[in-house]
DNA sequence: GATGAATGAGTTTTCATTCAT
DNA sequence: TATGAATGAAAACTCATTCAT
């Protein structure tokens, strides 16, 4: 039992000092981009040693992973369970959005970071990074077949729309970001939404 | 006379060097991405000493912002154009997508090369990259606002809907570069068009 | 206890290494000059890796600064413990000249560090070597005033004259060196005092 | 005759493109210090090729000593003159004083190269620079021995007494350089003449 | 496990010099 | 003779990683 609580003991701690770096990793890349994180630097900031670092996560590349994985989660849970649940598709898409919004609205740095994990998606390198972009594709891509079956959507290739549609959120995002986050989230959205759902056409009488 | 001719020639010389050295680092860039990017290696894959790459460039930055120019140049062109002439707003839109998506099924390597510069788009050092984006912006927007003023579109903030517009088409893009090139472009110019003007909406009778 | 000893032999390695890197700077500037003195060389000279170099300086300025420093200490802080007793002015001047002169025949090879250091002292980049110097001067200057004050000198512009007491003492000291260190100390450094002190005009009956 | 023409006027264009290339040098010399002086700036400065400063030069080394010799030659032939002549011995001293101090008022910037070739002075690769400036000390050594002979000076071991005196005045005009040239120059060579004519010490009585 | 001193390969940049024209 | 494009050796500096304690 005393072997137990001491390994209890052990697990929490090791878990507080690895959250710590990867606190210090997401505090870094905030702040100064891919180009500022330096095994130093974290170190440094997570008030470790350099060699600590090591003991935790195998070299500079896992670091990063696990950073973004850390940073990326929350919205990816939060969108998981909002694409998850059993409301009409469009509601779906509409609040996908919303959410999106929300999201960089509070962690507006990150969208530097993000960037920065496109590149990586791309890279021969990084195939996790990549299937978890197009995990999120495919999910949308579920949403627009789904409204598909039930008749609300017009036949498409879905995957294809699914990546637009994250895409131009994604364009709505950065324009806000470069506006100095001008405008409520909820009207942005919404403009995302009637776009998809309605097109911009000028409906005639 | 035989002195112009020698100019011209020097001239023509020079120009060759400096785009084989551009023709090196977009190699470079599209097989290895940004970090196989180095001076040793432009200077090799150029068939040049490293010291030629500062004949011709001030520091590796300005390599990296001609390479980038030079290989975007063509599309820049190409929408300015399109966007320019007095056609239907909705046909520019349609031609712009149809462009766009032809230009990266010609160039997909290059969409790497985006991606980085996106994320230095978003750097406080490189504010030159974020205006030739940001002028991008502001094109596609005047015509959105065009397309208001006769009754065509719908009201709109027409900043942030250009930057969906132009990211849905990115979208688009990766899919296709992700599926492999897959389906004719028209087709999927299509779609980014009709998704835009009609809305995924089913219409009913 | 065992704490405390462990840190303190970290800090003696810590200074031997530091001091073994001045040591190496001191030796290939002594022997090569100003330009002999390269990273690659300290690093070699000093039995270090060139990065070890920078875990303990910041750049080659800071090498060079804190060699020159570590080089002219002990030179300055004797003449300052000198200058600042309280002697008869002129005691103190004739001790300074011996003083000086002895210190450069036991570091002569030091002299052409000292060259740079005045070449560096007149670049715009280096007041602190400057204001070295300055300080040097002002207290020369500053016995002098009291030489003054007490009816032994006669009136002059005491920083002038401060500077050019200090220099004649340099001249002296390379006519030594370049003689080959000639002749007994005592007996230049009377010469120089001899000279400021009753000046070179043979005393008619 | 038509081909002594052609060979002097060859000649004269020469020694004309020469001269720019030493003016160039001196120029940047005087502006940017040692480090400032790049073959590709001196051909630029000098409205020539590069290639053509090693017609004129065998290399850089060269164009340095030449650009020296030429900036020195002006104050050398003065006071060689000066120290020639047939007057008193101190009358020459005090002339020398005020010869140099006057030249270094007018080419004060020129200051930072003597320092620098004083560096190089007792660099081993520079003999040619230091018997410049040891000529310079024998020559008023001579002067000092000529005013023993007269039995206008004490004994002294002339050499050093000569190099004192040099650096004694170069004291005093770095002193001067460093207060922005105060004073006129009459009074501080006047000064440095006193001080080695009748020393610092207050005449009693 | 934690440390942090030490490493050294790799990177950018400079610049004197050469040589074909 | 004059050119200037090209060179490449050498320099300063970075930083992920290792390893003895």
């Amino acid at each position: 039992m005393g072997v137990d609580k001491k390994q209890e003991r052990k697990k929490v701690l090791e878990a507080f000092t690895r959250q710590g770096i990867l606190d210090a990793a997401i505090g870094l890349l905030t702040r100064d981009g891919i180009q500022g994180l330096t095994m130093d630097r974290v170190a440094m900031e997570a008030g470790v040693a350099k060699g600590t670092l090591y003991v935790y996560f195998k070299n500079k590349e896992e670091i990063l992973d696990a950073t973004l994985d850390a940073s990326f989660d929350p919205l990816i849970r939060e969108l998981s369970v909002l694409l998850d649940d059993d409301r009409a598709p469009d509601r779906k898409l509409a609040d996908f959005s919303l959410c999106h919004l929300r999201f960089f609205d509070e962690h507006g740095d990150l969208i530097r970071v993000l960037f920065f994990d496109r590149e990586r998606m791309h890279s021969e390198k990084n195939h996790y990074t990549d299937s978890r972009y197009r995990t999120f594709v495919k999910r949308v891509a579920d949403v627009l077949d789904e409204g598909g079956r039930q008749g609300l959507f017009v036949p498409l290739d879905s995957m294809k729309v699914a990546a637009m549609f994250i895409e131009a959120n994604m364009g709505m995002i950065m324009q806000r970001i470069h506006d100095g986050i001008s405008g409520d989230v909820e009207k942005d959205a919404r403009q995302i939404t009637d776009i998809f759902m309605e097109g911009l056409r000028q409906k005639k009488k």
